[in-house]
DNA sequence: AAATATTTTTAGATAACTCTAAAATATTTT
DNA sequence: AAAATATTTTAGAGTTATCTAAAAATATTT
């Protein structure tokens, strides 16, 4: 069995390495996980015993399918916890993260078959985010950076890619919410900023970091 | 802030302790928490120096004003857990208590508040036992254990003294559940061991060690 | 291709929690 | 009140997860 430690290193891994399509290095894992590159190398080695990634000394870090299995159940429970307290307890979006990510360490089978069929069954996460399946299976559908669009183009918001709450009630102020009709108004070469309008109603200003973690659909 | 560690050690103090009357030994705590003596006297040390209890070595400690709240609070999320489980997720009583021994260490004042909303402000758990506020305050009702009635006493059972699952299971299977009329039709003094009536229906026949377990208001 | 810079690993420490074995203290029995 | 017994603490060690500082390997620049 996982320790919460081993749990969350191998959900960086699994997130920095493209759900398992690249390797991760020592760094990029450090700077995620806010832990020093010298810890990072002494729990891969071991998860690498554990035959939960294939390491090669000084070239980084591969999931392995056992690994990725394991990343994907601590999602699901992340990602279910983050549901029940948005859906259930009304929460909203910008709080819901560090609380889920204790849930997600919660040990139960039964708790979290449980919860899936109480929440019905639900597809995506409070940041748009598809849930796994206890197969570690999620529909994958196809998500644009807003920052990658042209003016004109126009779409709906399906998810974000910054859960902070900083951000999070930022989008609330200006008006963005999942769903949310957008149009792109304008867009400044120079800087990436854009202008667009939301809802067919307000217009809003934002920067490239703003408009790269917000994923829309065509 | 607590470890999870220190919390599980306080909660066993605070239940040794009769909630806090008596001072508790290091042998009874290292029974109860299924650890070593030694470990035991470490932690106690510790927690005094935390001003969690008061410790004279060799002879015990006494668990502090603020050592009581902690692991009134700690007891608090428990037992709003152990409801949520059975009235939400649909646990039977004794599939609640491990599960919630994990839940009961997760922190966020929201969630509990907002959990305990959400739960109707419930006042017992699954087993009859009481839910502190968030002040630590609960009703204590006066509960009697079955094996100290006499024959021809009726009550309704309120509560139960052990949450394994096997002793559930038991209850379960004889038909003994909380809310249930009863009636102690007969005792044998030799040991302790009764014939009750339950709902005016079946009559089982009961242990002692059954019958101090199962908790009476007349 | 050598020098320099960056990344990664190793060595050695620390903190939390646990253990066993031995020593100290308290309690009970004779 | 001395001896025997039981309880509790201390000493020393192991495990997990973290750190800093130094060494080793790789990557980049000249
Ligand atoms: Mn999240
Ligand atoms: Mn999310
Ligand atoms: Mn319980
Ligand atoms: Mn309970």
């Amino acid at each position: 069995m996982l320790s919460f430690a081993e749990e969350n290193y191998l959900k960086a891994i699994f997130h920095l390495s493209d759900s398992g399509a690249t390797e991760v290095s020592t760094n990029a894992i450090s700077d995620h996980m806010s832990t020093k590159p010298a810890s990072v190398s002494d729990m891969i080695r071991k998860l690498d015993e554990k035959g939960m990634v294939t390491y090669k000394k000084y070239y980084g870090v591969n999931i392995s399918k056992k690994g990725k299995m394991m990343a994907l159940q601590v999602i699901r429970k992340h990602r279910l916890w983050e549901v029940f307290l948005v859906d259930k307890l009304k929460f909203n979006w910008d709080e819901v993260h560090e609380v889920a990510e204790q849930l997600e360490h919660i040990r139960s089978g039964l708790l979290i078959q449980r919860l899936d069929e109480f929440l019905d069954y639900p597809k995506v996460d409070p940041h748009g985010d598809p849930i796994p399946d206890e197969n570690g299976d999620m529909a994958v559908a196809k998500k644009t950076p807003l920052d990658k669009v042209e003016v004109g183009v126009k779409g709906k918001i399906v998810a974000v890619n910054d859960e902070g709450s900083s951000f999070l009630q930022y989008l609330d102020k200006i008006g963005i919410y999942l769903g949310a009709k957008l149009e792109v108004t304008e867009r400044v070469d120079f800087d990436g900023s854009m202008e667009i309008l939301i809802d067919n109603k307000q217009k809003v200003f934002i920067s490239r970091e703003v408009s790269q973690n917000i994923l829309i659909t065509d």
